[in-house]
DNA sequence: CTGAAAGCGCTAACAC
DNA sequence: GTGTTAGCGCTTTCAG
């Protein structure tokens, strides 16, 4: 294993030696310290850029203790969470912010144990200034462990059970539930369904209460044989939806908790050659490009997902600071389509 | 800004001194040097762990000058990275890889220009051993720049203008286009056509190519009302093939450059009623779980995309230790379902 | 406004 | 085998 062989890049200290100041100096003027003379200011940029100098992250990490980059980390398989256009959404979101502030944003699959532990010393290792942490399953102890560490972290979602110092960012999902029941009473729904998502997620249980809440208020049951379960994949939902079909009597309206599971249901129910929304209607959850290209075009509770992303990054961007946050609900609204 | 608070976490010294031996020692014993007695392996292992020390990577970097990260970019915005199952596969396989010789795998989405000056800049600050391009259009300088700051750089997919010493990694694509079209005229088709890639990326070219080769070998031309550009989406697949069937006689078979665009071809023809594979057959590329899916199921040209990853990733460990790498074109596989 | 000097935490010769 | 000694390149008091 021979030693790498990256072409040297200028140090510091020849800026500075060009640029006739000390390496004191140089460094002020390159990390926008006020106090510099325009004269060493002019000169150091000369000279760096002639140098085409560029910071050796690890020293000054080193000497400053930080990293200026952002672990964005997904705690799923790396199908689903390519599958799932929510991801993208916040992802970008959370790169706007981070590029605003100047950090990099790391983005980090974690798929199993080995992977864990590979973050958990990447963070560890002084290698971010803080994580945010997305697809958090019911009591994954990462995140907790990250924070433990000293690390500044932020979720996505509320979690099961509320980890003191841990903020959160997360949609309204119970008023989202009640959205979408809201949609599909206003098609004069009597036998309604829900496809919803795994129940270790907090996303799932409260988009769950809240649609059950709703119909209950305008007294309609939501019985058990009229709830199933999927896993906020395309084909899950379509699973799912079969389940419920085959299962007592056929729903008149179907509320999937993400757009994924939406559109396998739509698929189960065409399948089967029954008219949506006519014979039954769908609203989904998200409002990812995907709704709006289904067929037929997919009524859905928006999330505002980049609004989220950057909420968060910016979450973290203070914590990171030295400064405080507190937790966010973000408002969903409905997007009204022809499935529902 | 207040300083960032982040826990002491324990320092080499600490340990060293905690297990009675130097910090050289220590330090061997934490890297798996051999020449260390095992009394104080031992002693050093205890206390390490009983500090729960772990190493501050800056540090190391910095002395070792090198990182231990790589890059995984994807230059694209970041929706179509996330719609397209393709990049799931490959980045699978480099994760796998990284993990393998214990390196942490950086994702990278550049979409914009300030994106890649960051990247740059995050290359050129020594904070990864090497970078993985992945969706390289036409004549992207990013690769090249990255290159010849010194850090190693694989590239995914044959260059437009083979670049000295940036190896890369490839499907067979030309092959790939004449399995295609093999698979098309085994069903009998007469007036094939084909949505082809983008035209600034050699992928896109080279299926072309082999698709039409082939398609001459069995005396059969393909006039330029049969090709249309689509730009790997499933919409743009599906705008494709609208403007092909709007277009001249309607075709009796095609080639979709990928998965997602045959998928979109897919939803054109069922919209206007054309039964697939009776009045049209259809072929795909990639081999992404959606074309197990599809309506009809797909028929495709394989890409072995983990190998892909997994490939790259060490190639790109190879050069980073300063190690040779050559280009390597990888074998494709026609995988027959019922579209064609 | 500027420079000198002291580290940040770790690795890698080099002696013993 | 193990310890000593230099740095790696940068920031940051502390004087001047």
């Amino acid at each position: 294993m021979t030693p790498p062989q990256r072409t040297a890049g200028a140090t510091l200290d020849e800026v500075a030696e060009r640029a006739g100041v000390s390496r004191a100096t140089a460094s002020r003027v390159l990390s926008g310290d006020p106090r510099v003379s325009d004269r060493a200011r002019e000169a150091v940029r000369t000279a760096a850029s002639a140098l085409s100098y560029v910071p050796r992250q690890a020293a000054r990490s080193l000497a400053t203790r930080r990293s200026d980059a952002l672990a964005f980390v997904v705690a799923e398989s790396g199908d689903k969470f390519f599958a799932d256009p929510f991801f993208a959404g916040v992802l970008r979101g959370a790169q706007v912010a981070a590029a605003e502030r100047r950090r990099q944003l790391l983005f980090v699959v974690v798929a199993n144990d080995d992977d864990r532990t590979r973050l958990e010393e990447y963070a560890a290792g002084g290698h971010v200034d803080g994580a945010m942490f997305l697809s958090v399953h019911g009591n994954d102890p990462l995140p907790g462990r990250v924070h433990r560490l000293g690390v500044p972290v932020v979720l996505a979602g509320r979690p099961a059970n509320p980890r003191v110092g841990i903020p959160y960012v997360t949609a309204d999902n119970v008023t989202g539930g009640r959205l979408a029941a809201q949609a599909l009473l206003a098609r004069g729904s009597l036998r309604p369904a829900t496809v919803c998502g795994p129940c270790d997620m907090t996303a799932s249980l409260d988009r769950l209460a809240g649609f059950r809440a709703e119909l209950a208020e305008n007294g309609i049951d939501l019985p058990s044989t009229a709830v199933t379960e999927g896993d906020f994949t395309i084909s899950g939902g379509h699973r799912a939806m079969e389940r419920l079909l085959e299962s007592g009597e056929r729903p008149d309206a179907v509320f999937a908790a993400n757009d994924l599971m939406a559109v396998g249901a739509l698929r189960a129910l065409r399948a089967r050659r029954i008219r949506v929304p006519d014979d039954v209607a769908v609203v989904g959850f998200d409002d990812v490009p995907l709704a709006a290209d289904a067929d037929p075009p997919l009524t859905t509770v928006r999330q505002p997902l980049e609004v989220m992303g950057r909420h968060m990054a910016r979450m973290l961007m203070d914590l990171a600071d030295g400064g405080q946050t507190t937790s966010a609900t973000l408002a969903v609204e409905l997007v009204t389509r022809t499935s529902a």
